[in-house]
DNA sequence: AACAATTACGGAATCCGTAAAAATT
DNA sequence: AATTTTTACGGATTCCGTAATTGTT
């Protein structure tokens, strides 16, 4: 016999260390606690509580047992959000980055491919991002490392090769290729949300200064009128930059050769969703840039 | 919102297929079945179901559900045995063990503990005897190997040394030590439940023929009357023949002195519990015999 | 006097079973 | 005809809040 809202209670006890709080923060009056813990003690042939008449502590059992409650507690609210979340991506493939490129190429075909693909707008910066496929929270997941367990599988895709855009007057500009190094004491406009690629324009370009810009939008705007040096690669596809040749608005796109400006990208989904995340892995295979 | 007897339900329901039977395996009615159903799709908000005027069925989306859910209720009743366990340890110090030799010297060094310790009668055979540390079941486990986890530490306590008990007019008993290549052919009166002991005599001994029996009664009943040889060790402790010199009833003890007859043994258990342990512990260790 | 826990009582929500209906095999 | 699911209705349990009680600080 186990009711769930005893256990609100329990772990809701644990946290506030008297029965007037927890009922107050979980928005019942005082009896409502008093008795669940009662019942609680009597459902589980436990003795939870010390108790004096104007006192009540957890005992040890009473200690483990708010742990545990929580413990299952926390276990079903992640069992419904997966659940829900599956359910959600049965009628749309939810796909995840932890670096924005691929996604522009996707986006770029998705027009093509029959399955309703949904594209996550913010990149995943979680330390296990294999826990956002087996939650469900996506079905597919854009990464610059294989992630590979029991239940995950990874395809590699392609690499992701950063470029730099310069003013055609700049005296960096005359040449077909470029490095880091040669980058050095220049101020570029950057977008903030690029994963790992931050880490390394900060440390392979040295004496630099970075204008993170939150929004596309405003990122767009002061390029158009400022001409800062910023960063596009060959998954690139809503930048003006993009159409090879180079348009004729004044800036040249410039491949870097570094070793470190060039980025394995890999799909990584469930084996269990292989067939439906098959489809949109062959068409980013397909549409990928030769390089 | 997540109400358990719904998710005892719909566990059912994915092992019995249809709502009837699911409502005579729960004894309850068909009814009640059905709303119940009803009610965890509008709560969890949710489709689980295919729905036909004679038949319904669960969708992808509602097998995974059936399967969170009996996830959900394995880890609730774990939670509960371990919390029970728990407040039980906290009276009585449960010992388990693989090996049966250290537990006869525990219950023969027993009265000397003010820590009421209870032995327990079987054996453990889990293949990770750690779970039945974190569970609670056992408060101290004695093992042949060190169990070490990020929650579970081991102490060396000594070794179990195993004898021969043979008639005295045996040829092979008239020497101080003993070979188990020079056992062969022999037939032995063991007890069934001997642990890791067991694998060891079956390789050791060649040809040899071994009489199990499962109740200690009986095998001391057979021991007493026919004059099989059996097998002792320096923890022994109700045994007749345990007391040094052996007693003039016609049989001696002989060590055997093959490398496999040596076993270490290990007090294992939960860093949480060191203190409440240590006082079995150091009186194992201060009545172990010396060899 | 103020605070915390418990007990007592009445109302309200919910959960169940019986009975009946609808639809399929 | 026999199953299976669903709906309707009435009863019973249980769960909660208000009010009052006990005991401590």
């Amino acid at each position: 016999m186990l009711d769930n809202y005893l256990l609100e209670e329990l772990a809701a006890f644990a946290r506030t260390g008297t029965l007037a709080k927890t009922a107050s923060q979980l928005n019942v009056t005082q009896p409502t606690v008093t008795r669940g813990m009662q019942k609680l003690e009597t459902d589980w042939g436990v003795r939870l509580f010390d108790r004096q008449p104007n006192r009540i502590t957890l005992t040890p059992t009473g200690q483990l047992a708010a742990q545990e409650a929580a413990k299952l507690l926390q276990a079903q609210h992640e069992a419904i959000a997966k659940v829900q979340n599956y359910d959600r991506n049965q009628r749309v493939l939810n796909v995840g980055a932890i670096i924005p490129g691929p996604l522009m190429l996707l986006a770029h075909v998705l027009p093509t491919l029959a399955t309703h693909v949904k594209i996550s707008q913010t990149l995943i910066t979680a330390d296990e991002p294999t826990t956002l496929l087996t939650d469900n929270t996506y079905s597919l997941i854009l990464s610059s490392q294989p992630l590979t367990t029991a239940t995950v599988a990874s395809s590699y895709l392609g690499e992701e090769r950063l470029s730099i855009n310069l003013n055609r007057f700049m005296y960096q500009a005359n040449q077909s290729s470029i490095t880091f190094a040669e980058l050095k004491d220049l101020s570029f406009l950057v977008l903030s949300d690029i994963g790992p690629w931050r880490a390394i324009i900060q440390q392979a370009i040295p004496n630099a200064k970075f204008l993170y810009q939150d929004q596309r939008e405003a990122f767009e705007e002061i390029s158009k009128y400022a001409d800062f040096p910023s960063f596009s690669s060959n998954l690139s596809r809503d930048d003006p930059l993009f159409t090879q040749p180079a348009p004729e608005d004044g800036r040249v796109r410039i491949p870097i050769s570094d070793a470190r400006a060039h980025m394995p990208v890999y799909a990584a989904y469930l084996r269990a969703n292989k067939a439906t995340v098959k489809p949109v892995i062959d068409q980013l295979l397909a549409d990928w840039p030769v390089s």
